[in-house]
DNA sequence: GTCTATACTCTGATAGAC
DNA sequence: GTCTATCAGAGTATAGAC
């Protein structure tokens, strides 16, 4: 039996996971071409032909990575509700979304690194599932918007909105914390800062 | 005479351009790691000898190119004028960040893979400059708050979610282009939809 | 399932001719 | 100043013993 069909035994189940959360940690940091499988293999305390008894090939542990993630990373805005209440619907969303930067720093980084080279093992998923629900989300907001219940904006920058403020805080980090100095908790504040700034963005009772 | 010390010939001072400029490109797209001197030679138009001659090692490349950049990128915070109009000034400042986005992507994605990775190359520019100056503007800014002027939000936070959002346009270009599809120009709905955004988020009438 | 040994390619950097 | 040739080391991947 390959490793790679299922059903797999306990120890390669393992394996392939702690192959997996080694690669998330190297490729995160280094990139797809600057990550070596040298690396992945200590870091994942197994020999380099071990590692590719696992997996066929570098591209394989990154594509296996990278397959889930998107569903992961867009799972808290398909949780957004057409039946709540607007504003409360969209600030949990900005929490969730907060919420997995801060507890899964490395998958954001991974993400970011992958856009950020233009995206070269992620483009159809992006072009697909991603803008798919982007568009029914959008449409949500359009009609809350309509119905006065949340002031008008464009609603797919508003998405675009959040996800840049809320994986600021991951994918910069270092610069985060250079910046803000010891003694702060940038999640803790960026919950309270981001609260305000959607709250007050989309008040219906704006002056203008 | 070294080709590091100066003053340099015309031929030396373009060569050194062409070769920064095709740095530039490779390693925006692939980081440092996973940038290869081959493939900035072959973009530069020269031979690998060549352009080790200008530049004594790929590190040294990669350093001529981030020494400079930073104060490049805090140009357009640093002409925050304290004596001028708070909201306009704010306004103003978002407004020349998200110019450079647009107009250097590059130098803007160059930037963020270095954050991304850890700053291994920039931390104490980080730690120095860049949090000198930013303290300084929150400073301004705590005082136009204290003064009524602006609506009371956390300084920092504010600084963090003009380069958060301003950014997200450059770094994250193609995800953004396929969400939007074609017939978008993001960087000038994303002028529009900031200027929405930090308008009321500042503004002095807040309904709370 | 895991290891040692190794094939083969790529990469950063140098030597030396022109 | 620029090139060809080349080196040592690192990189991905495979063969084959156990």
């Amino acid at each position: 039996m390959s490793p790679t069909s299922r059903p797999r035994s306990r120890i390669q189940q393992r394996n392939r996971e702690v192959i997996l959360d080694a690669a998330l940690e190297v490729f995160s940091q280094h990139g797809f071409r600057g990550a070596t499988l040298d690396q992945i293999a200590e870091v994942a305390g197994l020999s380099k032909p071990n590692l590719l008894y696992y997996f066929p090939s570098k591209e394989a542990v990154h594509k296996a990575l990278l397959t889930g993630l998107l569903d992961t990373w867009l799972d808290p805005l398909r949780a957004m509700d057409p039946r709540g209440e607007p504003l409360a619907e969209i600030l949990a969303y900005v929490r969730r979304k907060l919420d997995l930067a801060r507890d899964f720093p490395r998958e954001s980084r991974l993400f970011a690194g992958e856009i950020l080279q233009g995206a070269p093992r992620m483009r159809e998923a992006i072009e697909g599932d991603l803008r798919d629900l982007v568009e029914e989300k959008a449409r949500i907001l359009t009609r809350w918007m309509d119905e006065g219940r949340i002031a008008r904006v464009d609603p797919v920058h508003l998405i675009f909105s959040i996800w840049a403020l809320t994986q600021h805080y991951a994918d910069f980090d270092v610069q985060v914390r250079a910046v803000l100095g010891p003694g702060h908790d940038p999640f803790a504040e960026a919950g309270g800062f981001l609260k305000t700034l959607f709250s007050r963005l989309l008040a219906t009772d704006q002056a203008g």
